[in-house]
RNA sequence: UCCAGGUUAGCUCAAUGGUAGAGCGCCCGGCUGUUAACCGGGUGGUUGCAGGUUCGAGUCCUGCACCUGGAGCCA
């Protein structure tokens, strides 16, 4: 009786008997001899069969496999150098559970349009399997990173009743006899976390209903956002600068295989530890006057302003303290300069752009109504909000780490389109 | 919303205004070590849609739809 097994731990049963389940990435033939690329989820491995070797109605199933049918392959797992992957899969048996002849996916290129149609397909190949294992383990990192370092986990909710930041365009919902929002972020929820438990962060999805097309945007992404109390913008930026380093040097070594396949040069990644450079928006702006963008004091940058800044840079880059007009209404301004705020922007290097937003937030009452006020905001809506300036408010900050772009970044990926399973984008929501 | 490029076989792409093709896929056959295997044969088209110019339009013109890239907006 074969033992079960997957691809990944072949290696520690060679020379025994195995049972691989999965399905045919690929198949070739030279009459006698039948080659199948089999894939199990865990990896992609080859399996030989021979005449001879296993039943006739079994090498005659290996012989007409078509692509991805679903397989039982029970053989004997050799070393063999001529085998991808170093081991290979010597049948005595193969069983095709089920399978049609006509993958829409061969082997050779593919339109971006057609892959994106196929989605749910496409995320077998190997690229797209590496890709969605980096983020994984991005994910897992990002969360082991602040479990440890005494953060608490305090879910946001993704029905709000009103606008977090009232800047960007909300998706609107029916809530029985009353509108929601689909939230853009769980920030305004996180600050009443942080005041009941220090330290805390939520994980979830956040969506944006602007017409944005451009290789880094998606219309529902996924954010981490840690909240401190008792925490100023000198602090929040250290925190910002060893969970980014952690979680790099993770990924580089627990992915460095999937790294390979997604042809990542790792030695960037490698260089990436605190402290990370800082340049005020001052000087930002100076930087691509002198490169000759044309911005002006007081204008936010734009995706190629942002490019230039981060492609001058080895590592990311914060750019603090922005107008206080370019930013949300909460963020607190500096007290030796009115006119900016206690925040800053992480941007990725190489051209990659911003990956974190964040800062000190206001917890002065006064200050913070009048801010609402400006903003054309409704008082009424923030009253919950308003009340953690009421009971034991104290100086805190917090930040909001993009899933997709840091893992496009640290991906390599041109598009980040790819950095989520199913994308949703300004013109897609299938499948 | 704006700018640019594009739309030809299931897929990726060719085709001076003059007979619509290739590779892959798929089907049939061959091959006992293949590496996106290879070899032979077969299958496959309202050239995005609607008009127009022309003896003749995949090719030129107009409109529309859709795709891709970028801008703006934004993280």
């Amino acid at each position: 009786m074969a033992e079960g097994a997957f691809i990944r731990d072949v290696a520690s049963f060679e020379g025994r008997e195995v049972e691989i389940r999965g399905w045919v990435y690929n198949s070739r033939s030279s009459g006698r001899i039948h080659f199948l690329i089999l894939r199990d989820g865990t990896g992609f491995m080859q399996a030989v069969a021979v005449q001879g070797q296993l039943p006739d109605r079994a090498f005659q199933a290996a012989g007409f496999a078509p692509q991805e049918a679903a397989v039982v392959a029970r053989g004997l797992v050799r070393a063999d150098r001529r085998a991808p992957g170093g081991y290979e899969l010597e049948l005595r048996d193969l069983e095709v559970l089920q399978g049609s002849p006509g993958y829409p996916l061969t082997l050779k290129e593919h339109g971006v349009e057609f892959l994106m149609d196929h989605r749910h397909l496409w995320i077998r190949s190997p690229r797209q399997h590496a890709l969605l294992r980096v983020r994984a383990e991005l994910i897992a990192a990002c969360r082991d990173f602040l479990d440890s370092d005494g953060f608490t986990l305090v879910d946001a909710p993704i029905l709000t009743p009103a606008a977090a930041e009232g800047t960007t365009t909300l998706f609107e919902i029916r809530y029985f006899d009353r509108s929601a929002y689909l939230t853009q972020s769980g920030q305004l929820y996180n600050e009443a976390a942080a005041m009941a438990f220090g330290k805390v962060y939520c994980y979830g999805p956040t969506f944006r209903a602007e017409k944005s097309k451009t290789r880094r945007h998606l219309i529902e992404f996924w954010m981490i956002e840690p909240e401190m109390a008792y925490c100023d913008l000198e602090q929040c930026l250290e925190v910002e600068e060893r969970m980014v380093s952690a979680v790099v040097a993770r990924v580089v070594e627990r992915r460095r295989p999937e790294l390979a396949v997604l042809g990542r040069d790792v030695s960037k990644l490698e260089k990436i530890r605190p402290p990370f450079p800082r340049i005020s928006y001052d000087e930002a702006v100076e930087m691509l006057q002198r490169a000759g963008h044309s911005i002006k004091w007081g204008d936010d940058f734009g995706a190629p302003d942002e490019s230039y800044i981060s492609q001058q840079f080895d590592l990311p880059v914060f750019v603090l303290r922005y107008p206080a007009a370019c930013k949300a209404f909460y963020m607190q301004p500096d007290p030796a300069r009115p006119e900016v705020v206690l925040g800053a922007d992480l941007l990725a290097p190489e051209g990659y752009g911003e990956i974190i937003g964040g800062g000190q937030r206001i917890h002065d009452l006064e200050l913070l109504q009048a801010r609402i006020r400006e903003h054309g905001l409704n008082e009424a809506n923030y009253g919950w909000y308003l009340d953690l300036r009421r009971y034991g408010s104290v100086p805190h900050s917090g930040f909001g780490l993009g899933i997709e772009r840091t893992l496009a970044w640290m991906a390599g990926l041109e598009h980040i389109r790819e950095a989520i399973p199913f994308p949703r984008l300004l013109h897609r929501i299938y499948p």
